[in-house]
DNA sequence: CGCTGCTATCTTGCTTTGCAAGGTAGACGT
DNA sequence: ACGTCTACCTTGCAAAGCAAGATAGCAGCG
């Protein structure tokens, strides 16, 4: 499971791309991110994000009815969140290169088979 | 520059990388790290992060003086900070997994010059 | 009707962690 | 003596994920 610690300033961006082509609400959003891969992500996680980007003006929110249940809040992109979501990906891949440096210049990763165990320790 | 947030949970990993191959001590870290592109990371991080690695057993340390200053705190890998690295590198890449095929199931990255557009002075 | 369960939203309070700001101190040049 | 670089540490703040719980609509069952 993903750390939580790790996925800091990493969630955020991750909705903005959720919201990149079509509008979404928040629970839904929640089972999606775990599609994804990012393992469960609470409720308790994703609203407060999603009430802090709609007060900074990066999304926008309208009720409409859900077939099955209470009224849905569904988000969309703003042009603020699109720049946004931009400079996530832009962050994002800086941060990548730093690290896939680092791991590089420090003997690369381990390779999780037998590298090890037929060198003994390096 | 990478976001504080994104930094959260990963440097940990990485400073745990550093120290894989050979002892380092914290001044000399906060370099490094500006080095490999993470940008500046300032003492009021590393240390801290150190003094709660080594309380967790991750790391230990030992001093040694310096050629040019007051002694230096040098660090080295435990067996549980080796475990603790082979699982940051494990989360580390679900992390990565998980963005990128968010990122393709949601139209997949911005063409560069859109990029460049987007963000051509700063 | 009450009960259970799914859908759907929001809030409170806790915790971790990066960081700004500041403090201490050794070594060295001017 | 003074400034600067090296080198360590601490205090207190802010951001963000999350557990726990509150609220509420809707549907089926006994």
């Amino acid at each position: 499971m993903i750390p939580s610690q790790m996925l800091k300033g990493t969630l955020e961006g991750c909705v903005l791309a959720i919201l990149r082509q079509e509008e979404r609400y928040g629970y839904e959003i929640s089972q999606n991110l775990e599609c994804y891969g990012f393992g469960r992500i609470p409720e308790g996680t994703v609203y407060p994000l999603l009430l802090r980007l709609e007060k900074r003006g990066s999304i926008t929110a309208s009720f409409r009815a859900s077939p099955e249940g209470p009224q849905r809040k569904y988000y969309a992109l703003t042009d603020l969140g699109q720049k946004e979501l931009t400079e996530f990906f832009r962050n994002y891949r800086e941060l990548n290169r730093a690290v896939e440096q680092l791991i590089e210049m420090t003997g690369g990763y381990p390779h999780a088979q037998e590298d090890e165990a037929a060198f003994g320790g390096e």
